[in-house]
DNA sequence: ATGACACATAAGTTTATGCTTATGTGTTGG
DNA sequence: CCAACACATAAGCATAAACTTATGTGTCAT
């Protein structure tokens, strides 16, 4: 796992959809696709790549897949995020708000 | 410009390697070549893709051109990041104290 | 001014990636 | 059991993206 796996993942216009689909709410494959004009296969296949990022987990309930975000993922780039706060100019107010909410 | 745009720049490795470099410090072009296997032209390319994503910012000095990190990227990515927060379990300890540290 | 230099842009080729259709695997209801 | 369903995997194709060589642009030193 290179660690440009994670941005790779969410590169995609499509997997960062399904990533904003399922920061709104846990939902399956099936109703990952709507709204979305897309088959089956390639929402299977873009659901793989954001759970090998660590972006996504899943939890099988029957014949359904349950999908919702991996804090794991959110985790890893808020990680790599902070080698860089010495970028962090004072000067960008709406950032510093933010991370003072990251911090609760 | 797709706010997937900033995770595909730093989905390329070779991207991700020189994103790093200048976060070590402001370089120029060719010093940034150095230890990469990457000819002129492919480097100006991936410069010019990271600065179009707001990553990187040049400035002209002579007939060099350094390149520094750009805090507005970071920044971009710290609001994208900040979205989630719903997502942060309290458990992820190292997460935490990482963010206690970003808001300084 | 002009040759050397640092970098950008152009054009074409190769490789990676996202898509499709076809098929496989596991689960459920009748 | 077995047919229908939800999803995964395989294989092949089409496009995009990263590379190359060749050339253009701007700056400096002499």
């Amino acid at each position: 796992m290179i660690e440009s796996d994670i941005f790779r993942a969410l590169a995609d216009p499509t997997r960062y959809a399904i990533f904003e689909k399922l920061a709104n709410g846990s939902m399956n494959a099936s109703a990952l696709r709507e709204g979305l004009t897309i088959s089956q296969p390639a929402m299977s296949q873009h659901l793989a790549v954001l759970r090998s990022a660590g972006l996504v987990r899943e939890e099988r309930q029957g014949r359904f897949v349950n999908y919702e975000v991996d804090p794991e993922g959110l985790a890893q780039i808020a990680r790599w995020l902070a080698k860089y706060r010495a970028y962090w100019p004072s000067r960008v107010d709406a950032l510093k708000a933010v991370l003072k909410d990251m911090d609760q």
